[in-house]
DNA sequence: TTTTAATAACACAAATATGTGTTTATAGAT
DNA sequence: ATCTATAAACACATATTTGTGTTATTAAAA
């Protein structure tokens, strides 16, 4: 599926929300579990921002997910 | 598996360097169709930084490859 | 209506990636 | 030894994310 990036950060992001919800998971809470500001998961589940390899990471360690998970979409 | 955010990164780079030599593509030859400075896919492999969504949307578009075969390690 | 939890939205400094350029190192071929 | 292609290693300005606050919505419950 060709898509342009902004799309794609957007995709993620609604992912991203979609897997928290599945968890029973709040914004706050599972920012805490990341170790990563609360603000910073809504930017990106917005798709705000592009946001780095090593955020994704610690968050998918968060959710307990693979990180290719995330990418699941 | 439990990994440092620093591991993470390298493994990353590190992966992506097989995938691009598989394909028989030279640093320049991807960063030419990612549309990404040479010099950024050289960091990105040695680990050296932790890059974006977007730069790592940009590089699987230019591999041919899903996102998260990137992250199959 | 009022309270509460959750999220959005805004601002701002600090840290980091990005983009561009140049130079050096490495390895293979001639 | 020389040439060639590839990649590493610098430097530096710019752009963006990150981290930290605060305030405003939104929605649901009491």
């Amino acid at each position: 599926m060709e898509m342009d990036e902004q799309l794609f950060t957007s995709k993620f992001g609604n992912h991203l929300k979609a897997i928290r919800l599945e968890k029973g998971l709040s914004q706050e809470m599972l920012a805490n579990d990341a170790d990563i500001p609360i603000n910073q998961i809504g930017r990106i589940e917005r798709g705000e921002i592009s946001t780095s390899l090593t955020t994704i990471y610690k968050i998918a360690c968060a959710l307990d997910i693979e990180v290719k998970a995330l990418f699941d979409f």
